[in-house]
DNA sequence: CCTTTATTATCGGATTGTGATATTACAAAA
DNA sequence: TTTTGTAATATCACAATCCGATAATAAAGG
């Protein structure tokens, strides 16, 4: 069902915090948790690792109380991706739910 | 670009037009292109087998000016999803986009 | 040291995505 | 009744992705 249809989904949203603040691996997974995406790692980290590689978010890694975490940033492109993605839902809400018409 | 964030959009679209009437591969390919989504029958056929698999779809071959279509009329299973869908965009549009919030 | 805790990394195999190409089946034309 | 045209669907092959399970890392506290 995650795979199904809401991967992009969450992607979305990793995107749109990484546009508010830096965010990072643990952080992230419980932010989608909140909204009832539950990845593990093996999701988890690959994707954000996909997203660095094409071009949307980049990496700082910070030490944080003795922890190194990889801090993500979005991107210009990410930017422009996000951007796209709202079109994209708005066009998505308007057709699939009548209330928002 | 349509791998990376999109391809669930176009499952929940296949969905939303399949519960307003039965459809069929090249239609929902032009509708699909109408809103911007451009998939190549080697992307759109085994999508549309993939959603009969799962159970979101069912099969109904007609013959129609002598050609035979597959339409395909969405499940129960497939009003389910699609319910969950309208749900997890009305979530996604809220926290991403802030006019609806 | 050893243990705990927080965080990130990797592995493996099944599934999926996709461009290119082939197939099907009927209609109309020859 | 063979051939050609055409709308629609099917398949192939290979790369990319998904994801549970498991491992690795590194610092803090004992």
């Amino acid at each position: 069902m995650l795979k199904d249809f809401f991967l992009g989904f969450v992607k979305i949203h990793i995107l749109y915090h990484a546009s508010k603040e830096p965010i990072y691996g643990v952080w992230i997974q419980e932010e989608l948790g909140r909204h009832g995406y539950r990845l593990g790692p093996g999701t988890l980290y690959p994707t954000l690792h996909r997203l660095e590689n094409d071009g949307y978010l980049e990496q700082q890694p910070r030490v944080v109380g003795g922890k190194v975490r990889n801090y993500y940033n979005i991107t210009d492109k990410g930017r422009d991706a996000l951007s796209e993605a709202r079109d994209k839902i708005r066009e998505l809400v308007t057709e699939v739910i009548e209330e928002y018409g």
